[in-house]
DNA sequence: GTTAGCACTCCTTTATATCGAGTGCTAAAT
DNA sequence: ATTTAGCACTCGATATAAAGGAGTGCTAAC
């Protein structure tokens, strides 16, 4: 429904916002060479596009930018598939030649990079330790009173986490129970621990284990480990040199919900697999309502495993960020299968 | 050298400055009850107190301003002990009455509580795991190539790392290893245990282990695990609401520096135990010049374990905020000390 | 259908005046 | 010898006006 000529002006538009942030008026416009017909053929255009909802105007006598219904017809019809500058590939490619092998620290780095890349604020959603299969449970008792649970998952993850032991409880117990847990428990997914545990596990225990309820109590309660995936930021500062946010309290509401990490987990949890754009209001969220945000998924094999993410204004190099988040998380799974699947 | 008068005007200053943030001139100071001199004498005293170097003025017919020299003479020597609401102790108390067993989450949860008491920017830096003592080393070993080593200290923190394990190594073997290490090793503080290791297993392990160095390095590079005390913050963008930081280039270079860990983390380390207060530029960092840090330390025992610090601007409570953070460390030292030293 | 021309809008910048809180200094009062 | 009243002066903050410029919409000519 848009003329060749509508869809020409109104990327050119939305290119150059993008790039220099500032209304763009039909005569500077015209002295692009892309585009050949004077200013005054430029302004009928524009109005059209702004009576459509592609445009907007700061007031009444200023250039054009694009509004949120542009941005949204940029991204699902105008993005041409961007080539990665080598500069890109290879900064994404140096982390993977690091020599790491903590999952969180493969991670953690690729939150670092992806915002040094972008000058945009990245967030990873880490790997998803629900699905990660037990590998082994240990318990060390500190003293006459605690003890420390640690489950180690097959992809290397460890969640610790401290408890109280019955008074009187003795070390051969501990040492039994741990074996039960083991022999009973290795292979199954974290998330289905506490079931698996009442179902399967509770009757052995039982028969085995002195002392036997107070400790189940203490334990099942300690397995109930948050197994929420953890947030990894960089350049969360970024957003500071961006000319919307000149402004301190928008950066305040901003920075605040960021650091909100429940906020933050359910807004990049929520985002299917593959490429997402969510454009200003679309977030839903009022501090982001000038941000847009990009999410990747990455995986382990088959398992799709968490999300990458970069936040940045709505005037944001979609194109550019959306290769990069394609390349990245592209490799990030490759390098991950690689490291973990070797069963 | 300073008469009483001075030292009365001075102080007021200071305080009102404090509330305020806006430089006190003589008129509005005549007016306070606890002043009954004219706004001349006022005056030249002012003269005099800057010309000794305690305050400042921002322009040439402003209001004054205490200078960096006058905050320290301020903290120095003008502090008055200060009685803590009931509704601070409350607060403080009410973290340690939650049950809480993690030595992290107690720090955690100690850093939001004092940032949101202060509305300043609260840095916990954790437990100095250097000082642990090991209680349990274990190796879980993941597949043929990768293993995983966890290090459990008497405190209960939890260290783990990944390895890479030697082809062909037994599990037999991974088992006399950790059965010797823990025999010889448990009850060493982590930051001796490297020394320790080459000193008095190096030979043990030759003797038992096949594959014994190959393996070796693999897990003394392991243990070399970085024992540095981990950051805990709490309101970073609390700086964003002080009227001194509206400039949004000195908030980024303040944020960036937040953020940047390793900085952050030489700066609240170096500081003695006990309280300590460090105004504007003696911080040595351009973007702290317009901050004062003031640091507590706590401890389990007779151990000094960590450090809380408070970041707001010069303009800062310093009373208050001093009153809150000497029993705020205390409180945390008695809490951890029990919760720990039940040996 | 396209474009040149023109009046109009509104942001931005610059200049100018005014106000007020504050200072330093001098001279009178205590 | 202090203290204080008085006064000229400074300078930021605020308001107002004027000029400039980038941009628009509309009309009429091409």
């Amino acid at each position: 429904m848009l003329t060749d000529r509508q869809l020409l002006i109104f990327q050119v538009i939305v290119d150059d916002f993008i790039r220099s942030a500032q209304p763009v008026g039909s005569r500077s416009l015209s002295k692009k060479e892309e585009i050949q017909f004077s200013s005054a053929t430029i302004r009928n255009e524009m109005a059209d596009l702004e009576e459509l909802g592609f445009l907007e105007k700061t007031h009444t006598s200023s250039g054009r930018i694009p509004s949120e219904k542009g941005y949204r017809f940029y991204v699902d019809h105008l993005l041409s598939p961007q080539k990665l500058d080598t500069k890109d590939v290879n900064s994404v490619r140096s982390i993977f030649t690091e020599r790491i092998y903590e999952l969180e620290k493969i991670v953690q780095r690729s939150a670092q990079i992806l915002s040094e890349l972008t000058n945009y604020t990245a967030i990873v959603l880490g790997p998803a330790v629900r699905e990660n299969k037990l590998k082994k449970i240990q318990i060390v008792p500190l003293n006459d009173e605690t003890a420390i649970a640690i489950i180690v998952t097959d992809t290397g993850h460890v969640e610790n986490k401290m408890f109280h032991l019955p008074i009187g409880i003795d070390s051969s117990d501990i040492e039994k129970l741990v074996n039960i847990l083991n022999e009973r428990l290795t292979g199954v997914p974290l998330e289905e621990l506490n079931g698996k545990i009442y179902k399967e596990v509770a009757l052995v225990l039982r028969q085995h284990i002195r002392s036997y309820d107070s400790m189940f109590s203490s334990l099942v309660e300690t397995l109930k480990i948050p197994t929420n995936e953890k947030l990894f930021f960089g350049g969360k500062t970024n957003m500071l040199s961006q000319p919307e946010f000149h402004d301190i309290s928008k950066v305040k509401n901003l920075l605040t919900m960021i650091e909100h990490e429940e906020d933050m987990y359910d807004i990049i949890r929520k985002n299917p697999s593959g490429i997402n754009v969510k454009i200003g209001k679309e977030n839903g969220n009022s501090a982001m309502d000038d941000c847009s945000l990009i999410t990747a998924t990455y995986s382990i094999g088959t398992e799709q495993l968490g999300t990458i993410a970069i936040l940045g204004p709505t005037r944001m190099e979609y194109s550019r960020v959306i290769s990069l988040l394609k390349f990245f998380s592209n490799d990030l799974s490759v390098v991950l299968t690689k490291l973990y699947q070797s069963k």
